[in-house]
DNA sequence: CGAGCAGTTGACTGGGATCAAGCTGTGTGG
DNA sequence: CCACACAGCTTGATCCCAGTCAACTGCTCG
């Protein structure tokens, strides 16, 4: 029968896959129990302090990983020190360049994170049995682009006002989906300290602490502690991302 | 034998694309003839001059396509008018955002262009069916998010001096990607007029227009008619893209 | 208590935007 | 053939937004 043959599956995963949560989300779903037991037997999970370096730029990666909790910063860097963000990955995401031997960017922790880790080949291998896995990954990497051009556009045409109002939108969509269309007053954390929001937007860390402080004043934001922020009116947030004119 | 299996199997492909130049380096290289004669029955060709839009933002596509010649640049705007180019694309790329129903970027032809399109769902099919031509355009997304994320960089951290340099290294780079290492003078066409520089580079024509000049009275590039540009050395101008501060 | 990091605020500067004029080539019609 | 219009580009004068430099606050940790 179909539902006993599903149990049956079920109770070949790995115990640890069975708890994770990045499975469902992640990449893990789509494999069979048969491929997450051989995955499973080369991953090792790994915690991060918040501002520890994950993989540096020009580095040969040897493992790809899955974000478990917390977020990861994707940077560039110019030869004398300016610094561009150029993604923000949260959980569950995969993180790792495929088909390449070195990576171009930088991977720091923004917050606290951990990682569960598997080597290179083993993931390679595993693309190459499975198209619904490479499926999954170029997916994920279509979403990837699409966030990388909507955020250009903030880059290269939005004022400083609107790239931080863009910045909070976007921090405020992310981590509360399912508020998209919710009315309420929504509050979070933010998961990066100024210095990080302003090389994720291209300003200095003194533009976006006034523009914070413009729009708290202007009522849109509320702000506690300096990193929690409380947008009673998300439409008031995503108007200020694009009229500041 | 195996070669006669081979002369067989190419005399199957359709002639159209047997003299398509794009066949080699774009997706149709990873068919199968009867793939390549299945789609070949749904494609259509179109030129396009330049500044015509061949899609835009919100608009289902119902097609997607290979571009055969030309230069077509993807571009977003904000409601108040300002635009700002995110990718530019080349031939033989393939042109088009897999698993979704609308695109959410504009395509132009920046220059006449020539495109090779087929219906959605025949693509679609073919790459459930396909894992090689599934793995082909996630290496070309994957290509593209590299391109998007080295451009951030040039957006949010460069001057105007070093955009434009950036910009025109780009170009050369691409027109002849086998002058590389090639010590000698570079001569191409700009593919873009100054409004359209202006826009990948977040800057304004007349602020282009300037960095221009600059350059050309520092000698790192010399101008004809406007368009073409012989850059003479190009590790002087691969030089200008981050040192000008 | 002091050291040090994160953030805010103020005064001043400067790079790129804006506004405006002029230049150059190209096509069009008399 | 010239006169004209127009689009693409350049150059100049001025302005303003965000960068820079500097001082200060608040918090945490030793």
């Amino acid at each position: 029968m179909d539902t006993a043959r599903k149990n049956e599956q079920s109770s070949e995963i790995p115990a640890i896959c069975r708890s994770c949560e990045a499975r469902h989300g992640g990449i893990c779903g789509v494999l069979s129990p048969d491929q997450l037991k051989k995955l499973n037997r080369y991953t090792k999970q790994y915690s991060y302090e918040s501002g520890n370096e994950l993989l540096s730029a020009g580095e040969e990666a040897h493992r790809y990983s899955n974000i478990l909790r917390g977020v990861v910063k994707l940077s560039k860097l110019l030869a004398d020190g300016r610094q561009q963000i150029v993604g923000l990955q949260f959980a569950p995401d995969f993180m790792g360049r495929l088909f390449r031997e070195e990576s171009d960017v930088i991977a720091d922790a923004a917050t606290d994170v951990t990682l569960c880790t598997f080597p290179r080949n083993v993931i390679e291998e595993l693309v190459r049995e499975s198209p619904e896995l490479e499926h999954k990954l170029h997916e994920q990497a279509l979403k990837e682009l699409d966030e990388a051009r909507e955020w250009m556009l903030t880059l290269g045409r939005k004022t400083a006002g609107e790239k931080v109002a863009s910045f909070l939108y976007l921090i405020a969509a992310n981590v509360d989906p399912e508020l998209a269309d919710h009315d309420g007053p929504i509050r979070f954390e933010l998961p990066l300290k100024r210095s990080d929001i302003a090389d994720f937007l291209g300003l200095t860390i003194e533009t976006v602490s006034r523009q914070i402080t413009k729009l708290r004043k202007a009522g849109v934001i509320q702000i506690e502690n300096n990193r929690t922020v409380i947008v009673p009116d998300l439409e008031r947030l995503e108007a200020a991302c694009e009229t500041d004119r």
